[in-house]
DNA sequence: GGGTGGTCTAATGTATACAAAATGGTCCCG
DNA sequence: CGGGACCATTTTGTATACATTAGACCACCC
């Protein structure tokens, strides 16, 4: 299959503790079962996770530099919570950063690479074209398009900011309220992007990638206001 | 004194045994006592601190997340070191983000913060103009001074983004080569940035950011080259 | 009745002991 | 003489017990 093609090797072995702690508190949170706000409190999670508090507090320390916890000044942590305005921060940085990545990439773009981004992207048509539109692997094949992206970038300290910006939750959120037609709106311009890397012209990758991340960022602003009225 | 003021409130009481060991280790880095690519060994971090490992641990987790330290895939860490490429990418993002930050002060601007600019710019030209110019005076402003814009933008993701990406070696190492005709071109970048936010002009003080960086960034490099030539 | 102070509780911070893992060196075998 | 495997040592990972601190509740005084 192609989707367990996309899977990779990301994920290790998962020996240590504290990465165990690490995804199982990364899992809660995205899941949502431990919605923004939530206090978390280490000896709870260490129950939860079947550790001690150490590795607990390691993997919160992890998810705080990522921004997924905060802590108040009496060290208290907390699911992160992200304002209309952190959003729209977010998206804009993203925007700014992953254009450049596109920019990037394009100068270096290999034939393999860009052979992969274009199986990612059938693969995400595949699933846009279902009768009932896959979000889940839209959402898998998306992230790894994206992923592989920066990887062609080449920049470490690139790809080390990016993931801090790229807030899962956010993306399904957003991927969540597309209709098939934004859905595929999405696709289209992943071919665009796709086109500008086989011509290898920076501009237009980074100029495609701005369009695709802002259209984003409006989709989902459309959906946060709506929730807001609803409140 | 005006130097004694701008030291600000930034530091609290330190009464954990983490809070030291953090600052403790990364003046070791800063300073220089432990160089590019040392071995960082908790144990003797630890001794030198006077705390247990603990505290060491957590210090070391945040000084990772903020890139001061590196850690191989077996968990050692040293201090972090950086490629030609390293820097020049870190440059690019920095002068991309802080002309961001300097574009959303401007839209931001308060008459107290600008008045904190002034005070801090008229404190790095005083210790630019002495004899013998106070580098060290002139680092600390420099950095209040950018740290004053960040905090106007009034993103905390933008903050957290910059604050991994402003490594204080790289600028110590940058404003250590400046003679003081670059000391002197760095201020006057300053007051015309002074001079756009005062204006309130948001595309004025981005360009002037951006120029302010880049510049650095070309000084940085012409000793960088030096450097590696002597080698 | 409201505010202030104190105590009590529940959370995080720290130290230490022990476990697991990795590195480096040595010895044996090809 | 070179390479590989095994053991010793060093270093990090984890658990637990105890110390410390922040926050809440309550009583008492103004």
């Amino acid at each position: 299959m192609l989707a367990a093609y996309l899977k990779f090797d990301k994920e290790r072995v998962m020996s240590r503790a504290s990465d165990r702690a690490y995804s199982e508190i990364r899992s809660l949170i995205l899941s949502g079962d431990a919605p923004p706000g939530a206090p978390l409190r280490e000896e709870q999670l260490a129950e939860l996770c079947g550790v001690s508090r150490t590795p607990v507090r390691d993997a919160l320390r992890r998810l705080e530099a990522e921004l997924y916890v905060v802590r108040t000044e009496s060290q208290r942590t907390f699911v992160a919570d992200w304002s209309r305005e952190d959003v729209e921060e977010m998206f804009a940085l993203r925007a700014m950063l992953e254009a450049h990545a596109a920019r990037r990439a394009a100068e270096r773009m290999s034939d393999e690479r860009l052979g992969h981004l274009i199986r990612c992207n059938e693969a995400i048509e595949v699933a846009v074209s279902k009768a009932d539109p896959d979000v889940v692997e839209f959402l898998d094949c998306n992230r790894e398009f994206h992923a592989s992206i920066i990887e062609a970038a080449n920049s470490p300290r690139l790809t080390a900011t990016l993931a801090t910006l790229v807030e899962q939750p956010v993306v399904r959120r957003t991927a969540m309220q597309y209709g098939r037609t934004q859905l595929e709106q999405s696709a289209r311009e992943h071919r665009e992007l796709l086109n500008a890397f086989a011509a290898r012209d920076p501009e237009w990758a980074q100029a495609v990638m701005t369009g695709h991340i802002r259209r984003a960022f409006h989709a989902f602003t459309a959906r946060f206001s709506q929730e807001s009225e609803r409140k």
